[in-house]
DNA sequence: CATCAAATCTGACTTAAGTCAAAGGAATCT
DNA sequence: AGATTCCTTTGACTTAAGTCAGATTTGATG
């Protein structure tokens, strides 16, 4: 499918790198490269469990919706990525919901036989534990932020990974093009979207960034990063 | 050390529990029972990684103090749960800081040849691995309680599964000992002293429940119950 | 390109929860 | 026991951020 040829595919994500050719045969059999339209929802919160993903082009949103409606958003999976391998260890279903914010390409791997594959390739399972112990720091820092900083130092801090993600961070003046909506935005910094359209309002009249459209110019690098550490 | 029998004590860690002889040999001969005194702090974020930690007896506070001097706790340690075990895969420096609430015995596991030993034993690593599972889904269900909760409800959730962890809630008055400083538990729900004093006030002029120095025996289990799902 | 719907912004208002300061209470130690 | 220190509570005040309602912009679609 499109340009991707799984077995080449397979062997560029760090997760299945290091697999004999004979694993890889194994995997290659049973998953799938997915094609997803944007907006579509991969799974809900409490759907029966089915298997794994890795992220190919695009990006998903990992959130979970709470009985008034309030969303909050874990994770904005970019390529690469792993998601929904949580339920592998614990559990018969899945604990989040899944949605595209643009059309995305997935490999699907089943659960069917892969926690056995796990036990005879150990370089998996090591691999497996790094990324949860990435995520471990990375949730805990989320909690850290929510509890100990205001909305101002976590857009602070969101916008200036972006420009690190981006690699923009040693131009003149560095930006960031929102790939996600406001909204999701939003609930990934534990707020509201009046809250952080004020918050970006403020930013602007400091003088600190201007936005043109999607594109986010900061103005003052020095002062955004004073905010992210919470020192203003 | 102590009733603590160390071969014993490996088999009753559901870490451990399948490992054979010959594994558990090796890791009683480097490992280590050790007493802490209360209040002690065992590691601090940035520390030099050494080794991880099971709890045998006790609990520990995890948490973080953020620049300004904020305290976020992200978990409690109670006996038999492991700590401080992420840095075995990723980074080489404690994340967060360790510290106990009162005496404690822990088994204290250096980290040199235990990543080989996961290696060798697939059973450890798929263990490990439902570990780092369930915890990511605690600190998942903490930031959503974080963002979409309020402190009343986060503390009637946090009452609520205290009674079933000590087993009191089919007593005609199910009843909570606090094990920990109230100052502890406001960290661990996101708040701080004052607002939690003035919450128990309020479930207290509500008739929810009442306390009795460390004890609190809820009077209103149905009302805990609405709040802790935030249909109030 | 005109129209509609969705996303975003703005203003007025409310409120949960934080800050600061001071008073009780409980625990610990000669 | 008495004193010191720590923990918890209470009151008065401030503020960040949420709610609600309406305006504006943007983007999609026929």
């Amino acid at each position: 499918m499109n340009n991707f040829n799984k077995r080449e595919t397979l062997r560029s994500i760090p997760l299945f790198s290091e697999l004999s050719i004979e694993y890889l045969r194994k995997i290659t059999a049973v998953s799938k490269i997915e094609k997803i339209p944007p907006h579509k929802i991969i799974f809900t919160d409490g759907d029966f469990y089915k298997g794994f993903y890795i992220q190919l082009k695009g990006s998903v949103k990992i959130f979970k919706t709470s009985i008034d409606g309030k969303e909050s958003v874990f994770h904005i999976i970019k390529p690469f990525n792993v998601f929904a391998d949580i339920p592998l260890f614990e559990g018969n279903n899945y604990p989040v919901s899944a949605q595209t914010l643009e059309e995305c390409i997935v490999l699907f791997v089943p659960k069917e036989g892969f926690v056995n594959l796990i036990r005879e390739e150990p370089e998996i399972s090591l691999k497996m534990l790094a990324g949860f112990a990435k995520r471990l720091k990375s949730l805990i820092t989320q909690v850290e932020d929510l509890t100990s900083k205001e909305v101002k130092n976590r857009l602070a801090k969101y916008l200036l990974e972006e420009i690190k993600n981006n690699k923009t961070e040693n131009l003149p003046e560095p930006f960031v093009k929102l790939t996600i909506p406001k909204s999701t935005l939003a609930a990934y910094l534990g707020t509201i979207t009046e809250t952080l359209s004020r918050t970006f309002k403020k930013f602007q009249e400091q003088e600190i960034l201007i936005i043109k459209g999607k594109s986010i110019f900061i103005k003052n690098h020095v002062e955004l990063k004073k905010l992210a550490e919470n020192c203003d």
